[in-house]
DNA sequence: CAAAAAATGCAACATAAGTAGCAAAAATAA
DNA sequence: TTATTTTTGCTACTTATGTTGCATTTTTTG
């Protein structure tokens, strides 16, 4: 496994200069799969940009135990943005996906970039807006359309490489973690893969979901879908 | 009512010298109640900051023509700031809930002040933070409360300053409109609304709701507020 | 002021979503 | 490999949410 930030897709398109001023303030941090790697607090220390793995955050009721995904991070991700801007506290959870590495970085460093490197921000506004867009399609979502339209939109979005959080998202995923990134439950969701499978239109193995009839699933969804497949 | 940029309160904070650039470019534009004022096109030309009234964002389904509500902008509001940020259409519906005036900018004149003006990025990277803020909490909201949940967290929300996009909200607004808010309808949240007033928590004249009895209204919802009162 | 439009309140009903429990299958760990 | 844990699939049931319709009240408009 290299031991070097040029894993990290992202940062190869950033010229010499500002890459080796990144390498000389960052630290790869080791984390694995299913642990809690920080809290919130420890988000206002550093940046953290993934280079391999995933990383969820989410919300939990603590009433029920459901839970909420609000992104799950993989390579090039940055967070947490938020703490990044206005230098307070997100209250969010944090959870390995599965064994990854993190290239860590001073957030006040980050901060500096912010405020002065044309080149981050170049790339750096860009993914903020890839962020805010994907948790307002979240709130969206879940408001307007019921359960069976947001999973099916969930299994287009994840063939759309424009939707950067939710593209190639469900390999090996489990029931549970799908209806945590759509605002419901295992049982629910699984109604509506039933219905899928039933009707052909998808083939359902362990953790891994197939579109056997793509044009079938758009035809399905009660969602305008403004991009034309 | 004065024509000036003087009355938004934020660029009050900024110095002359910025807001003298900022007078320069500027244009004030009105619009009337109930109207549309732009579609998503217009937000890549130009950049708007609320002087006074209310803008609402929102979004609708078209099979049964339910609304969700994701911001009102009011004064020192700015929008839109994701294709500010990415130079993308962004596809949200505008709505003059007031009379509204609005201060319009050239997008690509903020787009310099953005990678170059530091006093302008102080101001903007917080306000950034709080319109992430603001949406990823309504996603999280709705996935993970139910409504009469929801409705109690905004009516407490309504008095907490800290909640930039839902303080003083309520003031006049319809219950089909607080519904559009917390992702429901009119009937849903007027059952919670019936419960609350014939239990003494609230008491509710046309458009205006008054909080009887904060301390039971805190009692009653489930979700931990981390902030205390 | 009267007429029209908007907002509210309430009841009855339909359906989507969530809960609980359990057995079978698959994946993982020892 | 076997044992343990996780994941899946299904049934039955409960509750929250959404729908329809209409009468009353309030606000806005002319």
């Amino acid at each position: 496994m290299a031991t070097n930030s040029y894993e990290i897709e992202l940062l190869n398109t950033l010229n010499d200069g500002f890459k080796d001023e990144l390498v000389k303030y960052s630290k790869f941090i080791e984390c694995s799969k299913a642990t809690t790697p920080f809290y919130a607090d420890e988000l206002l220390e550093h940046f953290y940009i993934v280079a391999s793995g995933k990383i969820r955050t989410y919300q939990i009721n603590l009433q029920n135990n459901k839970e909420q995904t609000i992104f799950i991070y993989k390579n090039g991700d940055m967070f947490d943005v938020i703490s990044l801007l206005d230098n307070k506290k997100h209250d969010v959870l944090y959870e390995a996906m599965e064994d990854t590495r993190l290239l860590q970085l001073p957030i006040k460093k980050v901060r500096e970039w912010l405020e002065n490197d044309r080149e981050f921000n170049c790339k750096f506004f860009p993914y903020l807006a890839q962020q805010m867009r994907h948790t307002e399609a979240l709130a969206v979502d879940i408001a307007l359309y019921d359960t069976k339209d947001r999973l099916i939109n969930l299994l287009i979005d994840n063939v759309d490489k424009s939707k950067h959080f939710r593209y190639q998202l469900l390999q090996s995923l489990s029931n549970t973690q799908i209806a945590s990134l759509i605002g419901t439950v295992r049982h629910v969701i699984e109604r509506s893969l039933k219905e899928l499978k039933d009707d052909n239109t998808i083939a359902k193995s362990n953790k891994n979901i197939r579109i056997l009839n793509f044009q079938k699933l758009l035809e399905k969804t009660n969602k305008l879908v403004f991009k034309q497949f």
